[in-house]
DNA sequence: GTGTCTTTAGGCATCCGATT
DNA sequence: AATCGGATGCCTAAAGACAC
């Protein structure tokens, strides 16, 4: 990120970009003193810093709402953009609306003829801690909640596969020979892992770094007699309905993040990291119904309006996530569409 | 009863650690 | 360094649940 390298304080790091997002869908727009206490809440900025950003921001959007900036063709081969919003796979039955994500070449392995599985996109870490608290709030079984709520970069199948692979990997922690897996993040608290950002199950980054190379995957599970609450199918404390109260992660780690509301693909909690998080308030969502033609009923046709619909579904989603991404991130973006100016991202205003 | 959606079980590709 | 076996993670098909 060069603004991290620009200087002076208008400067937005990534962390405060966070932290920003977190306070924005903390504090609602009626809030009483909202910009105080988004302020209070990002260290190192003023009132009007965060005013000035926030319009920014909006500004950004409202590019993006009106289709002056067309959607990115976000690679995943990408190892900088671990949120990959075109992951928005459909997940169901064979992937009917083609290639969502044919272009997720993984890399190395090119031979393979077309035909070829998808081998899908790995979990991140931000991903995963989402899931999390997913799990926490809407307990073990309800995926469409967790996806919606808070994995919106995955789809309910994927959530649930997710899921069932993540307490096979708790039920098996008694194993010796195992290696690091995003698994073994149990806690959504920053404390408990110290691998880096992005993908971590090391399918896509091959040798990542922190999480998966060297020989401290040896080290026990963090949990040897499972976590409390994220038991293998069916513990008490998860899937039971957690009533409006703070949430408590699954692993007993007080989660600092506000519980989401329920709201299908508008303003949700963020997540610090690469998953885009909230959805900022006021913004011009412009996601108004579709129409679909539909000329024909027989169930062929239905079908595939169903799907196409579907598509939209997906597509909303994956707009919501360009909308979500933090500024810098759409100035990457811009960027790389060649509508800005480098310069003009380190000093926060996309020129378009 | 039929169609759609959700969840689960299994398959396959890839990666990692151990061994030679 | 190369090979092998096991572990991991994602996807898909099938079964079950639900809505119309």
């Amino acid at each position: 990120m060069t603004v991290d390298e620009a200087d002076c304080s208008s400067v937005w790091t990534r962390e405060q970009d966070k932290t920003f997002e977190n306070a924005l869908a903390t504090h609602p727009e009626d809030s009483p003193d909202r910009w105080e206490k988004i302020a209070a809440d990002v260290p190192g900025k003023t009132l009007e810093e965060i005013k000035e950003h926030y319009e920014l921001l909006v500004e950004d959007v409202n590019q993006i709402e009106s289709g002056c900036v067309p959607l990115p063709n976000y690679t995943t081969s990408s190892e900088g953009s671990p949120s990959h919003a075109g992951n928005e796979g459909t997940g169901k039955k064979g992937g009917h609306f083609g290639h969502y994500n044919s272009e997720s070449n993984h890399g190395s392995k090119g031979s393979r003829s077309d035909q070829e599985r998808r081998k899908g996109i790995a979990w991140t870490e931000d991903e995963h801690r989402l899931f999390l608290l997913g799990l926490d709030k809407y307990g073990k079984g309800d995926w469409r909640s967790i996806s919606r709520n808070f994995v919106v970069t995955r789809t309910p199948t994927q959530v649930a596969s997710h899921a069932q692979k993540y307490f096979i990997r708790l039920n098996s922690m008694n194993k010796d020979r195992r290696r690091s897996s995003i698994h073994d993040i149990t806690s959504v608290g920053s404390g408990d892992i110290a691998a880096p950002q992005g993908p971590i199950t090391g399918q896509t980054n091959g040798t990542a770094p922190g999480a998966s190379s060297g020989k401290s995957t040896k080290q026990p599970p963090q949990h040897p007699t499972g976590p409390p609450g994220v038991g293998m199918y069916g513990p008490p404390s998860i899937g039971q309905p957690i009533g409006g109260g703070p949430l408590v992660s699954a692993v007993g780690t007080p989660v600092n993040l506000p519980a989401p509301a329920h709201m299908a693909y508008g303003i949700r909690a963020p997540m610090p990291g690469t998953v885009p998080g909230a959805v900022v308030p006021g913004a011009p969502m412009n996601m108004g119904p579709m129409t679909y033609p539909m000329p024909h009923t027989t169930a062929h046709r239905l079908k595939k309006i169903a799907g196409i619909r579907k598509l939209h579904c997906q597509l909303k989603k994956l707009h919501c996530h360009i909308l979500t991404e933090s500024l810098e991130k759409k100035k990457c973006h811009y960027a790389a569409l060649g509508l800005c100016d480098c310069k003009d991202v380190s000093t926060n205003k996309v020129i378009l």
